[in-house]
RNA sequence: GCCGAAGUGGCGGAACUGGCAGACGCGCCGGACUCAAAAUCCGGUUCCCUCCGGGGAGUGUGGGUUCGAUUCCCACCUUCGGCACCA
């Protein structure tokens, strides 16, 4: 194909840039210019990811409304990335915080909304009953509200979600079909988190119910001893009702309720009640006290599982705490023991026939389990897209008409957090007519998490100022999926699953005609200065402005690129970027002489001729297949050392140095542009990138290494049509492989042509 | 604990398909130019031994495969990253 979209993640416009945008985005305007001067047509745009917490927060800091902030900022940016050189469409700009850019927001939510693929649910928040507000885990501390110490209690909110899990098996499954780092892959794989096992049925006799368990080990089912409901578990409250301690479980599942994830993990020592109730082991029919602990987590599985202590380290610890029985049931060598029929079988065996056995009892069956969960999108801030929902009375939550769109965020005075929602503040805009009575309503006072404006930002590239429709679908599969997509590894979770879940929901939609969004993707690494990680608390942040100033733009990104490889994390050093500075203004001294002296006329067979096509070739590969940004660099630094050697009064000097030019050119585009001038020519970026001629790659000589049991003894040249016995004669001859062969006996004789020849002497 | 990436001179790194380890650059040493310095240019720079011819060791550690291993296989160590009371 001659269509490439070549895109760089959209920044936070929360300040300036730093370093770690100056790699990013250097990469991704080396790529767009190799591609177009190999004459692709290629999409290369720009934007700003200016809705959230990043732009809410630099508002606050700096004071000020967001919007002026972030307006002021994104000029700012702008004039950083115009005179870094960094070619992008600037045509094409979009901003998140723009009402044409965010009314497709709503759009799009409202056509998800319709699809099922997003909803409103009630999930636990922690809340202080005294100030009445949601408390973020970070302001809970020791089970008490930070501002008036009172205890917190878990209160069902209402949020929004969008489905991911009705994708996690495709999620999972379509990494194999894109060109992305393993250790991206293996980031999305743990973050889906798939299991497979069972999910089994224990009745539970006191409430006429069963209750399933998931587990990845069906073939310990027989070493259930006990079974654990997790404090959050909606049988729970029955089960108090019923027990002979229903205070002590009652307060136990209070205080489990407002710990943090992390705390219960943290925890000493396993902690938990007895209910008094008991479940039926389906397998044997064994009756298996239940109890309530927070080791069990409700947002996994089921929220309830059945004990192995035997086999389980967490089951093992809590049963050695509280004295429950331990039944081993697999042996050391991995058969089945205490199991009944299933004796003797191996584990991996026993998986399948007990799940089979359950299957046929109607007591179970293989199920899978994901860590993945559903993505709740609406946040309690300002700063963000209004979430187009009108709340009736008599009709619940009711989608706002598209025609109505955008619901407009309204500017309010105080837009700070406080636990609830800002918006709810702005009491003229929440005040508005029910969509389908006419009743007055309540607006949705929550914003979308910012992650929704990156879940299609790339669609909107393409179509920017379409005003009908947030694409035209032909537009947008003309150009998408994104070919070449760059971006830090930070975001190898949330942002990069949830662009993905949100093109196969919108493929499902018929909105777009593919399913994956970024079919290659480069991770570039973190910069680093000086041995630490930038950061604004320790100052020692530098940004492009300084350097642009200092070394001029095209020594920072040759620099950058230079330090290493880009996709890992790497160290910025002053001393290094003198030594790039240096390599720039030898190469003008250089070009100047070449354009002052050198011949004119096409390059004749030589040396560095060769040299200049063996970079073409280097540098093409690098730039393409590669993606090695570093070594493209070496190799132009070793034809200017050649050349240089060469001096200009060379018959291929001209040749060279205006190969040279114009391979540096993705690298370096001003200093390249001029030189070119320099040397008569004009509009480099236009001309096509230079071909290596195959016939001037081939030598006639190479350097025959000569090894005598493996080791180098000697290497000189030879005429590269010498046969394998002329090689070997010629390797034999050499005085001081001589040396070496000296009486003992050659047992043999390995010949690889047009590198060495290897004698193995006995 | 599970998953992933990586370990090479004083430093950043190169060696792409098993074939010359250390390209390119930084730093350092020496020289030229200069009254001097800066800039620039030239030469040297893995370690050890050397009779200056060369010899030996060497890519985290220990084994293996191979004529030959930075590269492939096994075990281990260390660092970084992700996930994690995930049943």
């Amino acid at each position: 194909t001659n269509v490439s979209y070549v895109l760089e993640m959209w920044p936070y416009p929360s300040g300036t840039l730093h370093m770690g945008h100056v790699l990013v985005y250097t990469i991704g305007d080396i790529l767009s210019r190799f591609r177009r001067r190999n004459g692709m047509t290629v999409l290369h745009p720009m934007g700003f990811d200016s809705f959230g917490l990043p732009a809410e927060n630099a508002a606050i800091r700096e004071g000020g409304h967001p919007r002026e902030i972030t307006e002021r900022n994104i000029t700012n940016i702008v004039a950083t990335m115009k005179r870094m050189g960094w070619g992008f469409d600037w045509d094409r700009m979009v901003s998140a915080h723009e009402p044409e850019y965010y009314r497709w927001d709503q759009w799009l939510f409202l056509k998800l909304l319709e699809a099922g693929l997003a909803y409103r649910k009630g999930s636990p928040v922690k809340w202080c009953p005294n100030d009445q507000v949601v408390l973020a885990n970070e302001q809970v501390h020791d089970g008490r509200c930070e501002y008036c110490g009172t205890e917190v209690v878990s209160k069902n909110l209402e949020q929004w979600f969008f489905k991911t899990t009705a994708y996690a098996d495709e999620l999972l499954d379509d990494l194999q079909n894109i060109e992305w780092a393993d250790r991206i892959k293996a980031m999305q794989r743990n973050w889906i988190g798939r299991s497979e096992g069972a999910e089994i049925q224990f009745p539970i006799a006191e409430l006429d119910e069963d209750i399933a368990v998931f587990t990845t080990r069906p073939d310990t089912l027989f070493g259930a001893t006990f079974f654990v409901l997790a404090p959050e578990h909606p049988l729970v409250e029955q089960l108090v009702e019923r027990s002979p301690n229903p205070g002590e479980l009652r307060e136990y599942v209070r205080k489990a309720a407002v710990k943090r994830g992390e705390e219960r993990a943290a925890a000493e020592e396993k902690t938990g009640v007895f209910t008094g109730a008991y479940a039926t082991n389906p397998v044997n029919d064994a009756q298996i006290p239940i109890w309530v602990a927070d080791y069990v987590l409700m947002d996994y599985g089921t929220g309830a599982i059945m004990a192995v202590p035997a086999h389980d380290e967490r089951d093992g610890e809590f049963a050695e705490r509280f004295d429950l029985p331990i039944v081993p049931v697999i042996d050391e060598d991995g058969k089945l023991v205490n199991s009944a029929q299933f004796d003797g079988l191996p584990a991996d065996e026993a998986k399948d026939a007990i799940v089979d056995w359950l299957g046929t009892h109607g007591r179970g069956k293989a199920a899978v389990s994901f860590r993945l969960r559903d993505w709740g999108f609406s946040r309690q801030r300002y700063w963000g897209c209004p979430i187009p929902i009108v709340y009736c009375d008599d009709h619940g939550a009711v989608p706002v008409p598209e025609n109505e769109l955008p619901v407009v965020l309204p500017d309010i005075e105080d837009y700070k957090p406080k636990g609830i929602a800002p918006l709810a503040s702005a009491e003229e805009w929440v005040r508005a007519p029910c969509p389908i009575c006419g009743k007055e309503g309540r607006r949705e006072v929550e914003t979308m998490d910012t992650f929704v404006d990156s879940s299609w930002y790339f669609l909107r590239y393409c179509d920017p100022h379409n005003d009908d429709a947030p694409w035209d679908r032909e537009i947008v599969d003309w150009w998408n999926p994104v070919d070449q997509y760059i971006g830090g590894v930070d975001h190898a979770t949330m942002h990069l699953i949830y662009a993905r879940f949100f093109i196969k929901a919108l493929n499902d939609l018929g909105l777009v005609g593919f399913r994956e969004p970024f079919q290659r993707l480069f991770s570039n690494g973190w910069v680093q200065l000086r041995g630490t990680k930038m950061s604004k608390t320790k100052g020692n942040v530098i940004g492009p402005e300084d350097l642009i100033e200092e070394y001029g733009a095209d020594a920072v990104r040759l620099y950058m690129l230079f330090i290493g490889p880009a996709n890992e994390d790497m160290d910025w050093t002053d001393g290094g970027v003198d030594g790039m500075v240096r390599f720039v203004r030898r190469l003008y001294r250089l070009i100047g002489e070449v354009a002052e002296r050198a011949p004119q006329g096409s390059a004749p067979a030589s040396d560095l001729t060769r040299k200049t096509h063996e970079t073409i070739a280097r540098v093409t590969d690098d730039l393409g297949r590669r993606q090695s940004f570093n070594t493209a660099i070496a190799a132009l630094m070793e034809l200017v050392n050649e050349l240089s050697k060469a001096g200009a009064d060379d018959p291929a000097a001209r040749f060279a140095a205006e190969t040279v030019v114009s391979l540096i050119q993705p690298y370096a585009p001003h200093v390249a542009e001029e030189l070119w001038e320099a040397l008569g020519h004009e509009r480099l970026w236009a001309q096509p990138w230079p071909v290596a001629d195959e016939a001037q790659l081939v030598r006639d000589t190479f350097e025959l290494v000569v090894q005598v049991n493996g080791k180098v003894r000697d290497r000189f040249e030879v005429e590269a049509s010498a046969s394998e016995d002329e090689l070997v004669e010629r390797a034999r001859a050499s005085s001081r492989v001589q040396a070496h062969l000296d009486g003992a006996q050659v047992r043999k004789t390995i010949v690889v042509p047009g590198k060495l020849v290897n004698f193995v002497v006995g």
